[in-house]
DNA sequence: ACTATTTTTTAGGTAAGTCTAAAAAATATA
DNA sequence: TATATTTTTTAGACTTACCTAAAAAATAGT
């Protein structure tokens, strides 16, 4: 058993490996948790006593397979519940992050089965985001943010990236959600703005926010 | 702001006291706690410096109007999630208590008005006792168990007492769920059991089980 | 290669919530 | 009313998760 806090430490661990693949330092960490470094030392024993991650000192640390699975489970629990808030509940997509934040650490594995069910077995959250699966399947699907592409390509908004509140209010307002129609139509070189078509409507957009969103690679 | 364990606390107090409306021993609240009366008293000090009850050394502790609307709050909620754990994730009502003491402290007021209107504004959770509105009022109905009743009454079940699992089990096999019409049959002096009469089917019930089926007074 | 800088860890301390053991106050009993 | 019993509080200690300051290790610069 994992404490809340112990949770949302495995959690960004998990998310600063890019999904268990690579070491996460000492402060990167401190970073993400808005902490500071000797505080994060002390943690990181925590959880490799409990065998979530593997640590040597000085180089960093390593998301175990059991952590690998307890990490999914808390990201399966956050993305269900920020489905359930959109869909159900009629929340906004940029209302929904602090909330969902909380009901992840909700301890139920029948609930969770059930909040499934009852969303249909939803394959992503609200802004794209896969949902593992109640064994911890994920489905990573390569995607591309938009300022990479070439003028003319055509594809779905497949998932957007930050869950900052102002970008998603922006992204909603032009209508860059998953699943909408979208088309470079222009690129400038001088600051890398570009013009895209969504929705049939022409919008141009800074770098900062083409970059946030994604299309499938 | 209250912690988790304050809420808790708080919560017990409001119950002992009936709404408030009496004092509540430190060993009553200690064994209400499954705690000792060292820790309560550690509590109680923490509860009066935030306002939410008053406190007398020696004597007791008295729920304030602050604290009242805060319980109220909590209970609210807890209600609200057994409300929507049975009737739109189907779980059995003898299961649903463990993961509402969970959820009751979720903290988002926009999360709890959402929920409530996509219950239709429930008066009344699984169980029939009344949720609070969003202003804290709660209807209150005085409640008569069954084994004070006369034979011969007939009327309808409003809500159940204890929230133990076996009992809610039992309940529910025989069909004392808040809504079904029921009648007393016969009574038996001895042991103070019951006959009743409970969709259609006659029911021999114990002074324990008589105890927990309330009927509106 | 040796010093300077950065990163990480250790050492020691705080607050919340718990405990046990002992003291103090209130209540019950003879 | 004086003593015994029960209840409550105080005192001191433990754990978790945090902090600051200082030491140790790793990395970078010349």
């Amino acid at each position: 058993m994992l404490s809340l806090t112990e949770e949302n430490y495995l959690k960004a661990i998990y998310h600063l490996s890019e999904g268990g693949s690579k070491a996460v330092l000492t402060n990167a960490l401190a970073e993400a948790m808005s902490t500071k470094a000797a505080s994060v030392t002390d943690m990181i024993k925590k959880l490799s006593a409990k065998e979530v991650i593997t640590y040597e000192k000085y180089y960093g640390v390593n998301v175990t397979a059991k952590g690998k699975s307890e990490a999914l489970m808390v990201i399966r629990k956050h993305r269900l519940w920020e489905t359930f808030l959109v869909d159900k509940l009629g929340f906004a997509w940029d209302e929904v992050h602090e909330v969902a934040e909380q009901l992840e650490h909700i301890s139920s594995p029948r609930l969770i089965e059930k909040l499934d069910e009852f969303l249909g077995y939803p394959k992503v959250d609200p802004h794209g985001d896969p949902i593992p699966d109640s064994k911890g399947k994920i489905k990573v699907q390569p995607l591309i943010p938009i300022d990479q592409l070439p003028v003319g390509f055509h594809g779905k908004v497949a998932a957007v990236k930050d869950s900052d509140s102002n970008l998603l209010k922006y992204l909603d307002k032009i209508g860059a959600r998953p699943g909408i129609k979208i088309k470079v139509l222009g690129k400038e070189e001088y600051d890398e703005s570009m013009e895209i078509l969504i929705n049939d409507h022409r919008v141009f957009i800074s770098k900062a926010v083409s970059q946030n969103i994604l299309v499938v690679g």
